[in-house]
DNA sequence: TAGATTGTTAATCGATTAACAATC
DNA sequence: TAGATTGTTAATCGATTAACAATC
C-alpha cells in the first residue's frame, strides 16, 4: 500500500474511466485486453495506460497482456470499492432528489441512511424509503450513526456551514453540488460538482469552434 | 479574436472559476483586484491568474490591477455569455428534472425550450411551463426551432443515439449527464457531467488520506 | 517621484509520449 | 522458438512558477 504514494490527481481522474471500461468489457465475457486494445476504446494512449497501471504495481504479463477480471478487481479495490460507505444527503430539492434516486450509487456501495432539510413541506416526506428529517437533528444524527460521506446539495450560501458541522462530526468525505468553494481541513476530502462551471465550459468550445 | 487561438483546456476550465469570483466581488461592490488579491480568494497562484488573463490580452493596468467590472465583462465575453442559448432537455427522470428547475442557468443566457421523454407517463406533464413531449417528436421539433443545446439525461444505452439525432440536426453542443463517453464530429462540442466519476475520486482520496 | 503591480520572458516542474529491453 | 506486449527508462512536451523590466 506503500507504493500508492504520490499518484498525481491526472492519475487518479482516469481510474473511474478504466473501471467503467472494465467492467463492460466484463459484462462483455471479454476475458483479455492489451494496452493498445484499451487505448483504442478509452482514447488515452496505450504508452499512458501503462504507466497508470504501474503507479499501483503491474497488473499485466508481457506477451499477453491483462486479464480484465483481474484488472477490474485491482482497480476496484484502489478506488476502495471493497467497502461499503454510509452517506447522508444534505439539502431534498431538485439536486438532492435526483441524487437519491440516483441508483448507481447503491450498486457501488453506497448506503443513504438520512436526507436532511430546512423546508417544513419536505420534513417527513420520503424520499427511497428514508424520511427527510429536520436539518436541525442532522447533528444529532451524526453523533448517533457513524457517516462515511456528507453530499450537500444545499444554497451556496448555507453549504459551508454544512459543511463545518459534517467535519464536526467525523464525517471524512465530502459530495459538494452547491456552486461554491468549500473548505475542510486537511484530513477531510472534498470533490466538487459545479454544475454551471461544466455548462460555462461547454459554452466557451462552442464559441472558440466558430472562429 | 484571433488571439484566442490555442488556449489550452487547463486555462479554459478556470474561467468559469473567475467569473464565479468577480461577479462575487461585483455583488460586494468592490473596485478593483490585484492578481495577488484574486490569488488569496480563488487558491491560483498570482502568477498563474496573471498568465491565464494574458491569453486573452491584458484587462490590467501596471500599479494598479484590475477593474473588477472590466474584468467581469470581458470574461463573460470570452466564455461568450453576451448572448443566448436555447437548449433542450431529453430525459425527465431525476437528472432531467433537477436540471429543467436548475433556476441558475436561466439568469446565465440558458433558454429552456423543448423538454423530452419515452415514458408515457411523463409525456404531457409540464415541467417549468414546458410540456414534456414525446421524444418521437423531437427531431420534428429540431427542424423548427433552432436548439443550440442538447441536454442529454437520458439512460446511457441511448444517449449515444439522441446525441446523432441531435447533431444531425444541427446542435452545436451536447451537455451529457449520460454515464458514457458520446462521440460526436469535430464541429460539435462536448461537456460531459459523469457523477459516478466524480464519487469514485472522492472515495478514493478518502481512502488515500487513511494511508 | 516612489510604490505597486502588471505583462512577459525564462526557469522549473510535472505529465505524457516514445522507445526498448525484459519476458511471458 | 518467435511474436507479442508489458514494465520501465529516457525524451519530449506542456503547464506552472519565478523573476523582473515596463509602466501606471
Amino acid at each position: 500500500m506503500d507504493k500508492k504514494k504520490d499518484i498525481s490527481m491526472a492519475v487518479i481522474k482516469r481510474l473511474p474511466k478504466y473501471y467503467r471500461h472494465l467492467a463492460e468489457l466484463l459484462r462483455n465475457d471479454v476475458d483479455r485486453v492489451s494496452s493498445k486494445e484499451l487505448s483504442e476504446k478509452i482514447g488515452f494512449t496505450a504508452s499512458q495506460i501503462r504507466q497508470d497501471f504501474n503507479c499501483f504495481g503491474g497488473f499485466g504479463q508481457q506477451g499477453y497482456g491483462y486479464n480484465v477480471k483481474e484488472l477490474y478487481n485491482e482497480i476496484s479495490t484502489i478506488l476502495g470499492l471493497d467497502k461499503r460507505y454510509s452517506t447522508i444527503i444534505i439539502g431534498a430539492g431538485n439536486i438532492g432528489q435526483a441524487v437519491a434516486n440516483y441508483t448507481r450509487f447503491e450498486k457501488f456501495g453506497f448506503d443513504l441512511n438520512g436526507i436532511f432539510d430546512v423546508n417544513p413541506k419536505l420534513i417527513g416526506m420520503k424520499m427511497k424509503d428514508i424520511e427527510i428529517s429536520d436539518i436541525d437533528t442532522m447533528d444529532e444524527f451524526l453523533k448517533n450513526n457513524k457517516t462515511d460521506i456528507g453530499i450537500i446539495c444545499v444554497p451556496h450560501t448555507v453549504a459551508q456551514r454544512v459543511a463545518d458541522t459534517l467535519v464536526a462530526n467525523g464525517v471524512k468525505g465530502i459530495w459538494n453540488f452547491a456552486p461554491i468553494d468549500i473548505h475542510v481541513p486537511e484530513n477531510v476530502s472534498i470533490e466538487n460538482v459545479h454544475l454551471s462551471e461544466s455548462l460555462l465550459t461547454l459554452v466557451y468550445l462552442m464559441n472558440d469552434l466558430d472562429k
